[in-house]
DNA sequence: GTACCAGGCTGGTCATTGTG
DNA sequence: CACAATGACCAGCCTGGTAC
């Protein structure tokens, strides 16, 4: 069953750097192994009716038929050439019940359409801003999500509007997951999109997935996994998911869940035989340069590229090119690159002189009788672990002045 | 009003992948 | 194997908020 009108009440805004003209629908698509780790995930034993929803060339798809082989698999999609490719995909799963619908994803009357209510939902959605129409007011209030109408609008995604799409057509106590992005489950600007979805749903898990679970990506997401009945007081299993399979869980509470939803931030937590410290016990300052790259290479300053290379000594000599301000390098500071992918590896103690620093850089000031200790413990593979554990984002990497105040260094 | 702070967006690069 | 095309790139830059 195809229909071929697409909704279009949805603009989609194509200024979120993940939307690329090379895939217009800003698809990734999943490795296998990880595709069938996923299906792995979900805790349903006997499922009737299961919903992928934005499923591509169903990489998802074809793993949960093999999951659950006496369901009906629905299968929905923008694309009006997927149907084709999915059929094609989907003939060595051997005989299942299944139906694809060519529809927007995004459009308000998309429960009605599908003429049913599923217990197992999953999807990989699209990572992209959209415009707050009326119609997606509608569909997050219908989904019970009208607390995410009074966060600002850089928060209105395409993959939550899939989830409230998602909840529209779950049976109560239904299962779901999906892959989400980083930022969702990471960054400060979302912390009250967790708390609203912590509220809505019943998060059993987060699983890490490694960077290199889809194609022609490096980028980092996770598997959120989840029922469609109110939550809040359940406590939520974090995993991470590599070549080894599924790590331990670290169980968090829901006020936790609001904060983070990554594994890789909690594992830090240092257990009772480890000794570590944070810079806010020792009383850090921490700040940040203020040049400009422009400025940097017009005036000169200190920033990411001018750090020593891993294999160098660590101490920093700069020129007397400060001015005395706050923001300047001088000596004894601890230097520690902000942004990029491998800022965990860009430290450095200067040891004279002082020097504007990019605003790419930190200068973590401690006293004297920690610096070296501090220095050992950031270079030490515990310390390097630690540190990209608290860097995120989907692509760029950046390190919050207040996870890294807080950064339990193994001493 | 100004300076500073904090978070993460976005356009110019260049390594990787695709194609003939 | 050489060249072209591409990229949920990546780091420099921007913007909104806050303190004084």
């Amino acid at each position: 069953m195809v229909e071929s009108s697409l909704a279009a009440d949805v603009a989609a805004i194509p200024s979120r750097s993940d939307f690329r003209p090379g895939d217009p629908l800003s698809r990734f698509y999943s490795k296998s192994p990880m595709a069938d780790s996923f299906a792995a995930l979900f805790t349903t034993d006997m499922a009737k009716n299961v919903l992928d929803l934005g499923c591509g060339e169903g990489s998802l798809t074809l793993p949960t038929t093999q999951r659950w082989r006496s369901a009906s698999f629905m299968t929905v999609d923008k694309d009006p050439e997927i149907e084709l490719k999915l059929k094609r995909e989907l003939r060595g799963a051997g005989r299942i019940s299944h139906q694809h619908h060519c529809l927007d994803a995004l459009s308000l009357d998309l429960p009605g359409k599908l003429h049913r209510k599923f217990d197992v939902l999953l999807s990989n959605p699209p990572y992209r801003r959209v415009a707050r129409t009326a119609a997606i007011e509608r569909i997050f209030a219908d989904a019970g999500l009208a607390g995410l109408l009074d966060l600002p609008a850089e928060t209105c995604t395409a993959e939550l509007v899939f989830l409230a799409q998602m909840l529209r057509a779950a049976k109560e106590g239904a299962e779901i997951g999906m892959i989400v992005p980083d930022g969702l489950m990471t960054s400060f600007k979302n912390a009250a999109v967790r708390q609203a979805l912590v509220e809505r749903l019943s998060i059993s898990k987060v699983v890490s997935l490694g960077r290199g679970s889809f194609l022609r990506t490096t980028a980092q997401a996770y598997a959120l996994m989840m029922r469609n009945e109110p939550g809040g007081t359940g406590y939520v299993d974090l995993h991470t998911l590599d070549e080894d399979g599924l790590s331990n869980p670290i169980q968090i509470s829901p006020q936790e869940a609001a904060r983070r939803l990554d594994h890789a931030y909690y594992a830090l937590r240092p257990t009772q035989m480890e000794r570590s410290i944070t810079l806010r016990e020792l009383r850090a300052e921490i700040v940040r340069g203020h040049r400009s790259s422009v400025e940097v290479r017009t005036k000169g300053g200190f920033h990411t590229t001018s750090f020593p290379k891993s294999d160098e000594p660590r101490e920093i000599h700069l020129d007397e090119a400060g001015a005395g301000k706050k923001t300047d390098a001088r000596a004894g500071d601890i230097l520690l690159a902000r942004v990029g992918r491998s800022s965990h590896e860009k430290i450095g103690l200067v040891e004279s002189g002082s020097s504007p620093l990019s605003d790419c850089v930190y200068a973590i000031r401690i006293p004297q009788a920690w610096r070296r200790v501090v220095m050992a413990s950031l270079l030490s593979p515990g310390g390097q672990r630690a540190l990209r554990r608290i860097s995120c984002g989907v692509g760029p990497r950046v390190i919050r002045k207040a996870d890294l105040l807080d950064l339990p260094l193994p001493i």
